[in-house]
Formats: structure tokens, sequence, C-alpha cells
DNA sequence: CATGAATGAGAATTCATTCAT
DNA sequence: TATGAATGAATTCTCATTCAT
């Protein structure tokens, strides 16, 4: 089995090609992301992560200078990962014609994403330590919200080109699109936590509620 | 009216006839409502409450056994205090005849009171603990978001009846309009902070501007 | 002493001819016994004791200089409250010239009196605090077990000198029988607490067994 | 008595093959044994502890998750450590066919071991927490008395088969003769404290005046 | 006198971070 | 490099005792 004679701490670790050094950081981004997306920053404690992540403190300062700068990389870090995929969906999936089809599935597709249990704590958690990290509530609010309406605004400013809209202010509708779709079980879920969670077929239907309500704003007559 | 002219021991100190102890537990009030509104609930301290309110912890816990109790409090009787003036306004307040004149009063008053720094403390706060107090989660929804929709829902009912507004879901239509309303400016005052916080001008925009989509929507043609 | 014609506070209160201090005092010993023999000596706090006899702390320091001297007090007061009466029963009851049955009588009683949960209790408390209150001890031994021996010396001589009993050391003696009497359910009480606690009948049958041992042993043939 | 006392700086710590964890553990151990053996567990400190085995505190919390999990795993120690190996003793040593001199001896030798200042404190202990700590009085119980009266009621059994004893109730005989033995000075001790301690003399005094009234009840005839 | 408040300290427990091995 | 230990402070809560009203 093994040439390896020399003294070396665990050889096959270093399978796969990834280094260890990558492995460990990897292994506590994991760990304190869902640490501080169940517990909190405060309810989150660098031994729970280390423990957690199968490493020793001292690793983790190793990688993070601090609590606060391993709590900025993982919000960050999931903040992208839950945002950027959408972004460009946004854009190109619609165009059958039928506007109220394709805003629909959009909508639909949307409020699912947003109201991933995984992201709702994530919002919660941004919300809650707007005091201690307020770039994170922005960084929050331009990857989420921000750049979901930008899109939309672009979007709507095309429609009501062809006019299948009509509108003044296409960020203004953006906005009033978006918040139509999301905002009553987004707010539902901020507030009353997720003992009763929204079913996809309620998420459905608030979209579909959301959309009409909006087209009958906003289509051209 | 004036029940005082007996002797009382150190008169001054029960100025306006408020007993010490009463008195005392206003201060521990008002001072943890104060500090938990800035610093949240881990961010805030026992000794700091006393402190601030001029009283000995023995007596703050005196009057509350313990922290979570008292954070408890506080929430529940601010979430009150804002809450309770607002209910009844939402259905007396307009009969103008004119629709969009009322309901445009009624936006701005309404989406003010919402954007209250104190009001978005706490709704940032109570977001925040939701998993420690989800009951404070609930409380907040009901007394707020939940009242209001309630409110207009009726309102919109008779509306309806009238003729003056076309819906089949009063509660969803009082939903829509109550976040197009508000949605905007409190989304981003959740997540951007208060660095730059709406002027009033832009909130009567704002709330113009929901109330107008609303009626575009939901009015009778 | 003395006709009263000053206004007091409440005249009631002093029906029974009890001045109001003396029943203060009672009311604090009553309430002070009954909690330090539930929740030990640290495990009691003095405000506890106020609440329970329903006088301010300030009352009660007034008539205890400080806990430890409480402590004393009704340790004392409670170990004379039921020492004393057993104490002259001892010689007195027992003459019937059967000296089984009244030794029986006698060993019944006494192991009765010694297991009430009252003294069990009493017992660990005094025992637990040895190291803080050593003069409890020495009072506890003194006035229980050393008084109960001494009688029984007393009396085992006399029953000696008649040629009923055949002895050279009566203390020894004395100590035996009331060992042979006590011990089994005494230390299973100590160690195994009042979970499980024994009978009467148990009781009296180990009073039994004891005596017959005492006698076995001791009886002149 | 206990491993090594001079203080080694840190060069070759991990000398005698003991890790260095290990020995940290066995020094919060028997630190804590004698502080709360002397001051109990109310009068003892966490900082004490900490202190007295020149350990942090954090290093205690790491090795015993609270207070009340170290206090019992040091009296289950303690018990065992002064249990164990006297009892298989207990069967063994006797048989010389003179049973009132191997009793004797046997009854020395145990009543020494239960008067040892350390157990007579853990006996103390133990028994004034009994309402904290339920089962260590059971445990105590279980390997002290318990486990000596059950080996003596076989002991006894036998004996009683070869005609040297006359019994009906081996483990009532078996009792008796325990406390014969132990209970004058156990319970001076309990309640005396350790001020006048007994001397070797007196103790052996004890057990052969207890085993001599044993076997005046119990030695057929 | 008696009530509520104050004092001042001390307890257990936890934490983020840094040494030393 | 990584592990256990140390540091040093903070936090919640409780207590015995004493003022002031």
């Amino acid at each position: 089995m093994h040439p390896r004679m020399t003294t070396r701490p665990s050889p096959q670790d270093e399978s796969e090609d990834e280094p260890r050094s990558t492995r460990k950081r990897r292994a506590i981004l994991d760990a304190s992301t869902s640490v501080f997306l169940s517990n909190g920053y405060v309810g989150t404690s660098m031994d729970e992560i280390a423990a957690l992540a199968r490493v020793s403190k001292q690793t983790v300062y190793k990688h993070f200078a601090d609590k606060e700068r391993l709590f900025s990389e993982i919000v960050t870090a999931t903040v992208d990962e839950i945002a950027d995929p959408n972004y460009d969906e946004v854009l190109n999936l619609m165009d059958t014609g039928d506007a109220e089809r394709d805003l629909c599935a959009f909508a639909r597709r949307q409020l699912r994403a947003v109201m991933e249990p995984r992201l709702l704590q994530l919002r919660r958690l941004v919300i809650g330590e707007a005091g201690r990290f307020p770039q994170l509530g922005r960084l929050f609010y331009e990857r989420g919200p921000g750049r979901t309406i930008d899109a939309l605004a672009t979007m709507f400013e095309r429609l009501a080109s062809r006019g299948a809209l009509e509108l003044d202010d296409p960020r203004l509708a953006a906005a009033h699109f978006n918040w139509l779709v999301m905002s009553i079980p987004l707010n539902q879920a901020m507030l009353l936590g997720e003992d009763e969670p929204a079913t996809q077929a309620e998420l459905d239907r608030y979209a579909d509620a959301g959309v009409r309500a909006f087209l009958a704003a906003y289509r051209s007559r």
C-alpha cells in the first residue's frame, strides 16, 4: 500500500488535489455559516465553530482574524451564493409574448427562492445585526432586493417601450412588482417565524395575486 | 380634585401622586427600553439598565424577575404604546367622498408612523430576536401589520359595497395596499439602516405612489 | 403594661395578652425553622424568612442580630422542643416487672420519636453544618443521644442491681441498647432520604429486634 | 500520599508517561476533593478549586461541565476509592476457628477504616447534601454500610450453618453487628466533630465491646 | 417601627483571544 | 501547524446587611 515512510500527519488528507489548508478553510466556513445562521452572531461561540469544523481554535484564528471578520465573510459568501444565480435569470427567461404568464413564472420562482429557509434566516440575521454590521445590510440589500429591482426595471422598460406596460418610473414599478409579490409571505416569515411556514401552493398564490394586481395597475389599456 | 393637604412624608419625592415604587418601575422601563432598542438584547447588560435608571440592580430584579421578562415587558409595552392609537384612526378618518385623497392622507400618516425611528428599531429588534422570543414576533405582527390589514380589509369591503372598489378578497387587497405603501422605505430602513433616512417628502411620495398603484389596480371602472 | 390610651396602630392585634413583638418573634422563629429545615442554612435567604413570616426584613434583624444567630436559636429551640418531653419518660415509664415488655414499649416510643421527619431533617442539618456550627452538633448530641444514653444507663444500673441485667459498664450497655434499636432505620434515613420512609410497623419490628438482641446479650442467666 | 507535590515548571511536563491533560484533570480532582470535603458544597467556590489546582477556571470547566457534576464525580470517586478495598477482605480474612478473635480483628479494621477523617468528612458531606444530591446518599449507603452488611450477612450465614452462630435473619444480625461496632464512635464523630477524635485504643475497645455484645446475643449455646 | 431601596460583594458560567508545546 | 491551557474580563443573578422614609 504505501510508499511513504516519512512522517506526514495524514497523507490521505490531500487526496483530490485540494490542499489541506483549503479544505479546512471550507470546513470552517461551512460550520460557522450553519451556526451563525441558527444561533445569531452573539449566540455563536468560536468554540462551537471550531468543534463543528473539527478544527482547533487556533486554526480558525489563522484563517480569520477575528469573529467579526469571520461573520462578515460567511454572510458575504452566503449572500453571493444565493443571489448570483438568480440575477441573470431575471432578464432572460421571458419572451413567450404572454406577459402575464411570463411574469407569473418569474414571480413564482423568485418568491420561492426568497423564501428559502436559509435565506430567511440570513435576512433575519442581517436585520438583527444591522447595528453592529451596517455594511452587511447594505450588501444584502444590493445583492438582494436592489439587484432584483434593477433587473426588473430594465425589463419593464423594455416591456413599456414595446407598449405592453404603461409607466413613468420603471424603478418604482419594479419595486411595486417586487413587493406585491413578496411582502405578504416575507413579512409573515420575518415576524411569525418558521413555525407555520407557507406551503409552496400558498406561495404560488401570493405570487400570482401579486402579478395580477401589478398588471391591473400597470398594463397598458 | 386634590386630595393633598395632609402632611406627607418626603413631600417632594412623591410629587405628582406617584408612589416611589411606581416611579422606579417607570424609570427602569424607560431606561431598559432605550438601551434594548439601541443595543439589542444581548448587547444590553443589566448593570447598564440599572445605572441608566439610577436604581440599584436589586431594584431592577425586584421589579422584573429576569432579563428575559424585562425584555418581553418593554417590547410589549412599546408595541402597545405605538400600535394602539393608530388602530381606530384607520376606520374613521375618511369620508370626504374623494377616495384617493382619503387614502393618500391615511397612507401618509400610517407610513410616517411606521417609519418612526423608535418603531424601526423595535422591528429590527423583534426580527433579530425572533429565535429567542417567538411570541414577541407574533405580538408585533398582530398589533402591527396584522391589525392594520384587518382594519383596511373592513374599510375596503365597505368601499367595495359602495361600488368604489372592485375586489374579491378584501384581506388580500388590504395587504397589497399596505405593502405598496410601506415596503419600499421599510425594507430600505431595515437593511440600509438609518444612516440615510428617508425624508418626510420622500415618504409622502412613496405613500402617494403606492395609493395610486393600488387604485389603478382595484378601482372600479 | 398599662392602660393604653395612646393611639396604637392595631389594637385588636394584641388580643390574647400577647404583645405584638412577641407574636412577631414567634412568627419569625416558625418561618425560619420551617425554611431552614427544608432548605438548609445556605439554601435559606433572609428574604424568604421575612416573606414567610409576613414581616419586614428589618424586623427580623431587630429580633435576631444576624443569620447565624437566628439559625442557632431555631436549632436550639427545636432540639429542646423535641428532646425535652422524652427525657423524663425514660426513667418513669417502666416497672411492670416484665423487663422485655417495658423495654420494647420504651424502644418503640423512642424510635418513633427519633424518626420524626422534623427531627431527621434537623439531624441532617446539624451534621451538615457541623463545620460552621460545631456547638450545635454538641448541643444536639447532648440533648439527644447523650441524654437518652445517660438516662438508660441510670435505668440499667437499677435493673442490674435488681439482678435483671448483668453488666459492668452501664453507659456502654445503654449505648448498645440505643443503637441496636435505632441504627438501622436511622442510618437509612440519613443516607437514603425520605423517599422510602420506613413504616411504623417496620420501625416497631426494628425496635423489638433491637431489644431482643440486647436482652440476649445482657440479661442475667 | 499524593502523586508528587514538587513544583515542576514545564520543560519535560510529560514525563512519567502521563499526558498533560490527565495530570490537570487529576490536579482538579485532588483540589476539589480537598476543598469540598473541608468546606462543603456551597462553601466551595470554583475559583478556589481552580486556584488550588493551579489551573485556570476555564480548564476546570473544560473537564467538568459544572459544579454539580464535579461534586458528584469527586464524591463517587472518593466513595469508590475508600469502599472498594474493604469489600473482599470481609469475606476472606477469617478462619482461624476462633470466631471471637476473627470478628474482633475484622471489627477493629473496619472501624478504623470507617473512622478515617476523610471518610467521616465525606459522610457528613453526603448527609448534609442529601437534599440536593439524593443519588449520592444512596451511592454512599450502597457502597458503604449496605455492602458491609451484605458481606457480613453472607459470612454469618456460613457461621450459622457451621453451628457457630444461632440466628434466623442473617441480614438483621449483620446490621446489629455492624452498628454495635460502629455506632458509638461514629455518631459522636458526626455530631461532636473531630475536635476530640477518638484514639485508636478507644476505637479498638469499642470494636471489641461490640463484638462481645454481638456474640453474647448471637452465639450458639 | 416597618417598608422599599441601596450597597457591595461574590457566585457560576461563558467568551474571545493568545501562549506554549 | 495545531492542540490544550491560560487570560482576563464580562454577565446574570443572589445575598446579607443597612439606609432612609
